[in-house]
RNA sequence: GCCAGGGUAGCUCAGCGGUAGAGCAGGGGACUCAUAAGCCCUUGGUCGGGGGUUCGAUUCCCCCCUCUGGCACCA
């Protein structure tokens, strides 16, 4: 193994089900993961499950059942998107793992006993409804909304974690490492979000108030409240065969989450802890649905990525989410997009080219991938059998950049198709003068998939396995360096081609119209 | 209000000082190995508006309009 590579996704909050932007953050992970096992490093891929919290306990209490059934249950739903997605994760957070809610107490007891915590009572209004506190800010023309309820004016002391001491820290760390936050434009938001001295944050509710969660070790009537029973998480199952990893190389985020948890409560924490801080925090934008904005409230606007997982296939949307996001940026997603998407890219381009390229060995050399060693190339021989795609590939990926990645794995293709038509190999293959020309064109584009085989694993596992069968070969993970072209099909029989992806007659729409 | 990023072909976007590019969609063609696929050719844009710098601006500067984020403020 070439070293190690550490990386996690956000953990979804089990209070509402899984949809396509948990999907596309899943993806993403996995899709880095199986990259950086391509490149034979030991991987340590985390994501899981955020289920503590008031609004499970209410959903759980809604329903008649104990908060614990309830987070297993919508767990389970979690897990089996990722299951159905082929996401590859080395250990599936919960944060109702014993192993973590010790984590999280050592930390807060760690923290406490440096004076980084401190107790202090709060005066202010407070919602019923709500079970929370609310401010000035809330009030809409003096008046509290008709969502908070009751309001009264209370106090109730709470713990509280100090971060100003350590935003000076901060702001030099984001100095010092401009490639901390991905994309750059990012890292100036979160500047500017440091500019003011930052107030403490409450961390601790009684256990009156909310009881499904993590009790404090220095005081059983609390439980921690929200970031660090979250944000702990990363910490928790950090270890590689009972050794610890520490820091993550990679953390994958919604833009969402990046101001203030990420980028402040969650590196402050860890100066607090003296930890490092993670290398490279990966900021993801949001889905839109046919160019409506996707949010949680609104079940229309949400996308279940499911049907088309079933109608499609895995790889179909794994395929559209990272081609079609810039990474960073916000796309739109809609059944025309990923039709053209699956129709075109993948069964029009990468399946035609190997159905057409088995086929013609399977018809004119009987299965045996021909030796052509010692041949004459021609210029588009050499153009097709050139290696810069494998680094241009590698270097769009350590850039962050999927979509560039998957563009340059289609460059090959476009390239292979244009040159089953300049050879015509149904041409050559009616004169016998031209067998040895032959060969070398069989040959070349038996290579050429197999290449593609490799290239598009971290993107389409499912596929590059299939295309593998078919060419008779080992499965499982392969290395990138396969990629880079070879003579290993010389005199190889080949498997029978099989179609990759077959036309569909509709989806089921799980995204509906805008309004 | 402040900060950042956009506004380029019907759609999604690239280009960012030298008289506009890709993919998809639309039109035409030759071929037949293949998922009626693929390949070749092609229609299409006063590059948000105005002003300036320059021999020359989509590309640099200023102003305005508009969209998207982030932050702040008021209620």
């Amino acid at each position: 193994m070439v070293g190690s590579y550490f990386l996690t996704t956000a953990i979804d909050y089990v209070n509402s089900a899984p949809h396509l932007g948990h999907a596309y953050e899943k993806v993403l992970a996995d899709f880095f993961s199986r990259h950086e096992l391509s490149l034979e490093r030991d991987v340590l891929f985390l994501t899981g499950v955020d289920e503590h919290g008031q609004k499970v306990q209410q959903s759980a209490q809604r329903e008649g059942v104990e908060p614990q059934a309830f987070a297993d249950r919508m767990s389970a739903r979690f897990r089996e998107q990722h299951r159905s997605l082929g996401v590859a994760s080395s250990h599936f957070v919960r944060t109702t793992d014993d192993q973590h809610k010790k984590i999280v107490r050592d930390w807060l007891q760690k923290l406490h006993d440096k004076g980084e915590i401190f107790f202090q009572e709060h005066e202010g209004y407070y919602s019923v409804r709500q079970e929370q506190f609310v401010t000035e800010k809330d009030r809409v023309d003096g008046q509290w909304p008709e969502i908070f309820g009751e309001v009264i004016h209370t106090r109730e002391p709470n713990y509280y974690f100090r971060l100003e001491p350590y935003r000076q820290k901060l702001l030099k760390h984001l100095e010092d490492h401009p490639e901390w936050i991905v994309p750059g434009f990012r890292r100036k938001e979160l500047q500017s979000a440091l500019a003011e001295p930052l107030a403490d944050l409450c961390i601790s509710r009684p256990k009156s108030r909310l009881a499904w969660g993590i009790p404090l070790p220095f005081n059983e009537d609390y439980v921690t409240y929200v970031w660090f029973d979250a944000l702990t998480n990363y910490y928790s199952f950090a270890s590689i065969k009972g050794q610890l990893v520490w820091p993550p190389d990679l953390q994958i985020i919604g833009k969402d989450i990046l101001i203030p948890a990420h980028g402040v409560y969650w590196p402050i924490m860890l100066f607090a802890l003296e930890l490092e801080l993670p290398k490279h925090l990966l900021v993801h934008g949001w889905w839109t649905n046919r160019g409506a904005k996707i949010s949680k409230s609104d079940a229309k606007s949400l996308i279940d990525p499911a049907p088309y997982v079933e109608t499609y296939g895995p790889d179909a949307l794994r395929y559209f989410v990272l081609r079609e996001m810039v990474l960073g940026q916000d796309a739109d997603f809609s059944d025309e997009r990923f039709e053209t998407r699956y129709t075109g890219d993948l069964g029009k381009k990468l399946g035609n080219l190997v159905q057409r390229s088995l086929s013609m060995i399977g018809r004119y050399r009987n299965g045996v991938v021909p030796n052509y060693d010692g041949f004459h190339l021609t210029a588009a021989d050499e153009g097709l059998r050139s290696d810069v795609i494998v680094e241009e590939y590698r270097r769009a990926v350590e850039q962050f950049a999927p979509h560039l990645a998957l563009q340059a794995v289609w460059d090959l293709v476009a390239r292979a198709n244009e040159y089953v038509e300049e050879n015509a190999p149904w041409k050559l293959a009616k004169e016998p003068e031209q067998a040895k020309r032959l060969d070398v064109v069989l040959g070349l584009l038996a290579e050429t998939v197999r290449r593609l085989s490799v290239l598009i694993q971290a993107a389409l596992p499912f596929t590059a396995e299939k295309i593998r069968v078919q060419l008779n070969l080992s499965t499982g993970p392969v290395r990138l360096e396969e990629a880079l072209y070879g003579n290993s099909l010389h005199g190889h029989t080949i498997g029978k081609p099989e179609v990759l992806f077959p036309p569909i007659e509709k989806v089921d729409s799980g995204s509906s119209p805008a309004p």
